[in-house]
DNA sequence: CTGAAAGCGCTAACAA
DNA sequence: TTGTTAGCGCTTTCAG
């Protein structure tokens, strides 16, 4: 099917000239180990005619790297992810970087085999937001010397790079304005994998708030919602939260649950926020134009991608594993819900 | 940097065996070429103790294939990109295919470089949303035999595979609703690269409807803006647009331009529907929830992925180039915009 | 200034 | 039942 390839080795015959000449002048070391000018010119006048497309899979074998990052999310299709990714592709793309996209869809056995897929093709990199309840496979990543970098989330006592932004306290204040808006039963909707750091913190951040304010919390103010469900736009849980707790505010974890929220609210026959208050973390651009507006806690999502790139370049180009520790701010927004 | 490798080498030299024999038994061909259950339970086991990870570099150079696809999109951050991008992991992943994943931002000379990227890289396929408005580069792909597939833009008179929408008989259909309903001066905002087929469709639709309703068209019905400035959020070329030609009706052919034309809107205090009504191609979930609800044309996500990754695994399994075109069904969502 | 040769890690004839 | 060998296409000493 493949039609032959054009490879060095053609271009070395047609001109009658070694490989290594033609690999040195191809790679623009030409001038660097003076190799004629007529003869470059040449072997490029060649390539062009032939058509040469350089292989980077053997370049890769050979050199012992791939140009390629590994880029692991929980769900390219949030918007939170999809945008992350476009800029972490611009800043990647500068530095002649690719990334293999992946999505762990919040399940851990499936990270793992995206984790060991990502090693196997010998990416230089891992980007990741990791769904692990257990950090071991990054310690060993670690140990193992791989570049990396966590983002979003983090694990306790894990020595590596991570860029996020600072959950509780962004949780916090939107509690707080809660709060300070007379609310004093406020629901929490997150999400079922309980042990990620960026969700915990957002609890913690929400129990932080209630505790200064001498709030009463018991198991009624919390809802833990399914991946699953939340995915297959299952929001039965949603339902029965809403109508048993009858919380006057809630504050859900990330911008899907405030989805499903809206649209279980709509069904109650409950407007916003005469009846409930919503506040959600992760602003997506058309909650501007919600009815009413929603209130969210918008990340730094330009910056989470720059940074991340340049901690993992920096690692790349050092040949050094960091350890650095990026925590961005985030902004409430306070718009009609 | 990077730790030593572990080899098949390695697993062969601990255990006084050939490389062969390890690639065989590791590749699951133990028993197809009879090796010893013993011998083969043996490498196995080394090769976990070992910690050994394939190298599918190494791999794909000898075998002539790296189980990539290029995945080349014009904006990964637009929901409608992300979603598909989504169900085209999930198919490609069941057959043990990963996808590099770029964007081409509506740029073409962009859209070359990443194409000759991927080539690069060796991928075993590539599916794109071109933006070429010249075909060359994917005729030569074709005549080059790399498996491909066109996704909700084709070129007229390439033979080569495309799935997508009718866009010209859903854009009539939406004007239909809008002509039905008493509107005279439609107006119609599209984007620059005039020339995309999915874009020249969706305005071919609005003409057609236009026409048979006897409706008159002239230039002040056509916004085209620039994927620039939409990208930057720069909004100005729709808003004299609108008070120009004060249309009672705007149908747009993206959702990007549907978001910035609602912030327009929301600018001049011009409400929908009751000032101007709005129908745009794309439908976005939260469109339900905008205020108010937006009407649109819905696309029919999951299957266009499902469609493209099918195509382009028959051409990889049977290693013939095949031309199958699949026109998929829209839905016209009709809300209260 | 240019070339020969080795080798990255793997697979696949072909031998034995 | 297992091993030898020859590359895949490229880069890179080391020689000339």
């Amino acid at each position: 099917m493949k039609i032959k390839k054009v490879t060095i080795a053609d271009i070395a015959n047609e001109l009658s000239v070694s490989k290594t000449l033609v690999s040195l002048v191809l790679n623009g070391k030409g001038d660097s180990t003076s190799i004629n000018k007529n003869t470059q010119q040449k072997v490029i006048n060649k390539a062009k005619e032939l058509k040469y497309i350089p292989n980077q899979v053997a370049r890769g074998l050979r050199m012992g790297k791939t140009k390629t990052l590994g880029l692991l999310v929980a769900d390219i299709s949030n918007p939170f992810f999809a945008r992350i990714t476009r800029t972490i592709e611009h800043y990647a793309e500068k530095e002649g970087y690719s990334l293999i996209v992946c999505s762990s869809d919040e399940d851990k056995d499936r990270e793992i085999r995206l984790i060991n897929m990502l090693l196997n093709r010998q990416v230089d990199g891992i980007i990741m937001t990791s769904t692990l309840d257990n950090p071991d496979i990054i310690i060993q990543l670690v140990a193992d010397k791989v570049p990396m970098v966590l983002m979003d989330r983090y694990f306790e006592g894990v020595e590596t790079n991570y860029v996020g932004v600072d959950n509780r306290d962004a949780s916090k204040n939107a509690i707080k304005h809660f709060i300070k808006n007379g609310h004093t039963n406020i629901g929490l909707i997150t999400l079922t994998p309980g042990y990620i750091s960026s969700l915990m913190d957002r609890k913690q951040g929400y129990i932080d708030a209630m505790y200064e304010a001498d709030l009463t919390i018991t198991e009624k103010n919390f809802l833990e919602i399914d991946y699953e469900n939340l995915k297959n736009k299952d929001y039965s849980t949603i339902k029965s939260f809403i109508t048993n707790s009858k919380p006057t505010s809630i504050f859900t974890t990330n911008n899907s649950i405030a989805i499903g929220c809206m649209e279980v609210l709509r069904k109650l026959k409950l407007s916003i926020p005469e009846d409930i208050s919503l506040i959600t973390f992760d602003d997506v651009e058309l909650f501007k134009f919600t009815s009413p507006a929603l209130s969210s806690i918008a990340q730094p999502i330009e910056d989470i991608g720059k940074q991340t790139v340049s901690i993992i370049l920096e690692q790349l180009k050092t040949g050094n594993l960091i350890n650095k520790r990026k925590v961005l701010n985030t902004k409430l927004i306070i718009r009609d819900s």
